[in-house]
DNA sequence: GTATCATGGATATAAATTATCCGGATATAC
DNA sequence: GTATATCCGGATAATTTATATCCATGATAC
């Protein structure tokens, strides 16, 4: 089980545009660069964004992405579903109702196959971790833990390529 | 983000496994019916558990698996990680060292990227929520909720096919 | 009007998953 | 001892998913 590359880059780029300005944007070239990352293969992940409602689009010359919404109102799973769909990573084929089980009825497997319960309790401690961080906490921690040498080469980037 | 098949199968596998009486044990073969997938493929799973020391398996004739230990000392999620292999699902790829940053020095990231921190936070909360349950967990928990026509039928086919 | 940018469909390539095959080793039944 | 049933592990094939590119279209700034 692996998250794709799409995910680290869509959780990275809704991380910068939410360091942004009121009303500044960064075109999807911009952000590619940033991360040395194919620009029409991240376009797919911004637009998934977008379509999840998280970013806003804008086109033509000047046009970019920024946040659609508050960084605080952003969380890493509302990041990660857009781009992956929100479908849970187990997915019960009952198979426990195969081989001697299939003859007895359905009505008798009212009851969810605990091992799939299991699983889903599972996903949901990972996505109650994962909501209840948001763009602006990140933003916080990266403020407070990252050496000033960095931030400053990101804001004279950013500073150069924002519209 | 998805697990393959082998999860569930190896999870259904290890519990059936788990409900055995001492010293019996079923074959690749006869897991493969119960649950009605394909047996050479069904093998590599239990291959797997084999390789991770989690089942035994007998080879020659009235050979089969049975548990490598007590129940109750195996987790689900040691049944996972012995199909999956136990690496992470996020994979950072440190995106955040390219472009404008490629020219700062690696000791300038001395802390771990956050993003990438959060992530392995939320798979560890996942992780503590599989590894807190055991197969004699979910055992116990069938015998309280499967209805009985379900377990006789179970135990009746186990019986014939048990050596 | 022209240059820049996002959109979305189509298509191509790479990788992982799923599945099968087979020769070899081992233990049991007869 | 021989035949049978079983696990092992490497090789290979088929299928599906992930990754990546291409291009036609429409929107926006200058």
């Amino acid at each position: 089980m692996r998250h794709g590359n799409r995910v680290e880059w869509a959780l990275h780029c809704a991380l910068t545009l939410a360091g942004l300005g009121k009303g500044q944007r960064l075109s999807g070239a911009a952000l590619a660069e940033l991360y040395e990352v194919p620009p029409q293969y991240l376009a797919k992940a911004l637009q998934s964004m977008a379509t999840a409602g998280l970013v806003d689009s804008v086109p033509g010359r000047a046009g970019g992405y920024c946040l659609a919404r508050a960084a605080s109102s952003i969380s890493l799973l509302d990041v990660i579903d857009a781009i992956e769909g929100g479908e849970p990573a187990f997915r019960c084929q009952e198979i426990r109702r195969r081989g001697p089980c299939s003859r007895i009825k359905s009505r008798h497997f009212v009851k969810p196959c605990l091992l799939a319960e299991a699983m889903h309790r599972a996903e949901s401690a990972w996505r109650r971790e994962l909501s209840g961080l948001t763009l602006a906490d990140v933003l916080a921690d990266v403020a407070r833990e990252v050496p000033a040498v960095i931030r400053d080469a990101l804001v004279e980037w950013t500073s150069s390529r924002v519209t």
